[in-house]
DNA sequence: GCGGACTGCTTACCT
DNA sequence: ACAGGTAAGCAGTCCGCG
């Protein structure tokens, strides 16, 4: 059997890319597949026989055929089906898998695996730069270079048809393209030049990868940590490569044509840092591994297209057929459906010592496993009573606002009243699953949890740096990822497998578990400052066992569940993960301070989340400061006394030193979507505005993988919103405002959270104006109010006097 | 015309 | 192009005040 490289339908027909035993590529055409979709038998017995009749007879389907609990219903293709299908919706039938393509369909069927063994092609081209501003198409495209998997290079300069002839004539030995920011530049470039041209291509034959948002993928999350500062493929080469692009001082054209090798040495260049950007971090290998692994072809490669076509593939070897993807109508009908999610707890604010970090393994996939959540278990009926009752309980409230123990009677009710022969697990939000049935989607996340203990067994096994390593490495990451994404697709209204009931069948339970968890330490003496999702922070005294702790906490949460929901068995339970020295807690989602126990190995170092110090858009001169503030609280445990002085030195030198440059305090934006797009407009849009104008930038594109363009500028007058380019920067700088808002007022937040009753707003010059005229106000109303009375009491004298 | 209260938009983060 | 929850800061709007 071949393996695809790349298929899509081509009418009635299906088109595969292939390699034959030799290597050669190939390309076949299918045209005899028939292609259906299913219906549950329960659900065809309700079609009236005329109705199917009629549709046979307008030659809408084609042929019928029954296969255990199900009819599948031959069309002649997936589209002239749709009047069927309508009708099918319409009448609340449930039509599976009606959504695939005919590819998609003849792949899944007949189990044909995807090519890894494939030819990769490097490019990039250079355009006339001599007209003002970037326009996708507008002018000549001048050269191009690629470099190929195996090292050879290639580069056409000159008569523009000639050398996108011979681009596409290369092409032609490749299976895979890749460029950098190639989806927003290089390939709408050359499609658009080869349709004024008059030029065509199958662009479907090969697909294209850009690499500059594989690697924002991989790395944004870790930018700081390797020292990236963005994605230009000059910073990302010399992070990875330690090499950069070639200099050059005129413009492209300038250079095409009075320094042609300079201009031949550029471009090549580029091309050159893309394959090794690719040898090194294996890019294109791990992504076709993935690819491999699911039966997804390297074009859709997203975490919700991988998991669909893994969970198609697995459930035809169980003869089973999965639900459509919703259409637009319902869709639409979903659009302001809202799904519940994680549990963040109000933190208990303030300054702490030796604080445990523990978290739930996996919670969501251990839940969804312990309580057989998925779509075949659920107990539709059952669960939207459970639902009606839940609402009614909850009366407005939001779940976080419920306590434990009222919402553990409650459900221990429910249980009793709904599932009095104990047939169904009871999720938090009332819903119910059937015990007895081995659902579909509980036994994959299990396989693939189980699947990952294999491959981490293998890879302590082996030699880290060696190829099975890597390979060992890159499959266990690939299958925790599948496992963790497993929630997702569920509460994601575009996916075939969303459904509300189960979403939060699985959310809900985790707010309960968060709450459970919560409840037992309380009952251990050392009660949770904080938790979100599946954390929870719990100071413990010096001589405590931490892993004496867990250990009780954790056989009471097991004993909790096995005893009162009733489940066959529970894999949900806490690690110790990590433990601060001193924190402090400042809010959700942001802490810090300095950890003592990470990743299994005791330190000593800063450690923060969701503060100014991790933000991108603080400004360096802050982030210092703020560190510093830290470090002098939680690791040189400083008086109070001692920061207040701090603060004003602090303070004076803000307000008088010349050292400070641009560098220091360029605030950096990211201009996320297209300006004309902004409902408003933010320093950093205007300023992206005036560089489109200039030409100087592109307007971003919109989406998750792109970085879009980051501003950086400095506050030159804020009350008159006078602001300009970092490198405008001309030692002008708006010291209140900085003062306040960039430097200040975060270091002000950890101050007021250690000392809250010391008064850290007067060394705010705004909020100190603001209480000024306050108090001005209250002195001038008092004193009214003051002269009011006494003209009253003069009044009432004179009033007494006549009497 | 200004400031305050409020709402909504935007960015960037956490799980 | 898998999810929801949250903080901070600013833009924009409405309104009362003088």
């Amino acid at each position: 059997m071949f393996k695809a490289i790349t298929a899509w339908d081509d009418k009635n027909q299906i088109k595969i890319v292939y390699k034959d035993d030799t290597d050669n590529r190939k390309l076949k055409t299918i045209k005899n597949f028939n292609w259906y979709f299913a219906l549950s038998l329960n659900e065809f017995k309700t079609i009236p026989e005329d109705v199917l009749n009629d549709f046979y007879q307008r030659r809408v389907i084609s042929k019928l055929e029954k296969k255990d609990k199900y009819v599948k219903i031959y069309a002649y293709n997936n589209w002239v089906v749709k009047p069927f299908i309508e009708y099918l919706t319409a009448n609340n039938l449930h039509p599976l898998e009606a959504d695939l393509s005919i590819h998609k369909r003849y792949l899944v069927d007949n189990h044909i695996e995807i090519e890894d063994n494939v030819d990769v092609l490097f490019f990039d081209i250079e355009t006339d730069d001599s007209n003002q501003g970037i326009e996708i198409g507008r002018d000549r495209i001048l050269s191009w270079a690629a470099y190929d998997n195996k090292g050879n290079s290639f580069f056409e300069a000159g008569d523009e048809r000639e050398i996108l002839k011979k681009f596409l004539l290369l092409l032609q030995k490749y299976d895979v393209y890749c460029g950098w920011n190639s989806d927003g530049f290089d390939v709408p470039y050359i499609k658009a030049r080869l349709t004024k041209l008059g030029l065509s291509y199958e662009w479907r034959a090969k697909h294209h990868v850009d690499l500059m948002k594989r690697c924002i993928k991989l790395f944004s999350y870790e930018m700081e940590k390797i020292g990236l500062t963005g994605f230009s493929l000059n910073k990302v080469s010399k992070v990875f490569l330690n090499e950069e692009k070639i200099e050059h001082d005129e413009g492209i054209l300038e250079m095409f044509q009075n320094n042609f090798e300079l201009f031949k040495k550029y471009n090549l260049k580029d091309a050159e840092l893309l394959y090794k950007l690719d040898k090194k971090l294996n890019l294109i290998q791990v992504m076709l591994q993935q690819c491999v692994w699911t039966g997804t072809f390297l074009n859709r490669f997203y975490v919700g297209e991988l998991l669909d076509n893994y969970m198609l593939r697995e459930s035809k070897k169980q003869g089973m057929y999965l639900r459509s993807k919703p259409d637009r109508k319902i869709m639409e009908e979903l659009e302001d459906v809202r799904v519940t999610g994680g549990y963040v707890r109000e933190p208990n604010r303030g300054l702490y010592d030796n604080v445990a970090i523990f978290d739930f393994k996996s919670l969501y996939p251990s839940m969804m496993i312990s309580w057989n959540i998925g779509q075949d278990s659920l107990n539709e009926e059952l669960s939207n009573i459970g639902s009606e009752h839940f609402e009614h309980f909850l009366k407005g409230r939001k779940i976080e606002e419920v306590d434990f123990d009222e919402w553990f009677k409650f459900l221990m009710k429910e249980k009793k009243l709904l599932d009095p022969n104990d047939e169904y697990t009871q999720t938090a939000n009332n819903n119910f699953f059937d015990k007895h049935i081995d659902s579909f989607i509980p036994t994959l996340v299990k396989n693939l949890l189980d699947q990952r203990k294999v491959f981490k067994k293998e890879l302590a096994k082996c030699q880290p740096g060696t190829a099975k390593y890597g390979d060992l490495k890159g499959k266990q990451s690939v299958v925790k990822e599948m496992a963790n994404s497993m929630f997702g697709i569920t509460a994601d209204k575009r996916s075939r497998y969303f459904n509300r009931h189960i979403a939060e069948g699985i959310t809900m339970t985790g707010q309960f578990m968060n709450k459970t968890i919560s409840a037992i330490f309380e009952k251990l003496d050392s009660p949770v400052i904080y938790g979100d999702t599946d954390s929870v922070f719990v100071p413990v005294d010096n001589d405590v066992n931490i892993e004496k702790l867990l250990k009780t906490a954790n056989d009471k949460l097991t004993d909790f569940i096995l005893k009162w929901f009733k489940l066959k068995m529970s894999i949900v339970y806490l690690e110790y993960d990590k433990a601060y020295r001193k924190m402090i807690m400042l809010d959700k989602k942001r802490y810090t301070g300095m950890m003592k126990f990470l990743n299994d190995q005791d330190v000593n170092e800063l450690y923060s989340k969701g503060t100014e110090d991790v933000k991108r858009n603080t400004i360096t001169f802050a982030k210092q400061k703020f560190i510093d503030l830290v470090k002098l609280i939680t690791d040189e445990n400083k008086t109070a006394d001692e920061i207040i002085q701090w603060v004003e030195d602090l303070r004076a030198y803000v307000l008088t030193t010349e050292d400070l440059q641009a560098e220091d305090l360029q605030i950096k934006t990211t201009v996320s979507k297209p300006t004309y797009k902004y409902k408003s407009k933010p320093v950093h849009v205007r300023l992206a505005e005036k560089l489109i104008k200039e030409g100087k930038m592109l307007e971003a594109q919109e989406g998750k993988n792109s970085w879009g363009n980051q501003i950086s500028y400095i506050i030159v007058d804020n009350d008159n919103k006078d602001a300009i380019l970092a490198d405008e920067f001309n030692g002008n700088w708006d010291r209140k405002y900085y003062w306040d808002v960039q430097i200040f007022a975060p270091l002000e937040r950890i101050l007021s959270t250690v000392w809250p009753d010391i008064d850290w707003e007067k060394y705010d010059f705004e909020k100190a104006a603001k209480k000024e005229r306050k108090r001005k106000l209250e002195e001038k109303r008092a004193e009214k109010e003051r002269l009011k009375i006494e003209k009253e009491e003069k009044k009432r004298q004179k009033q007494q006097n006549l009497l």
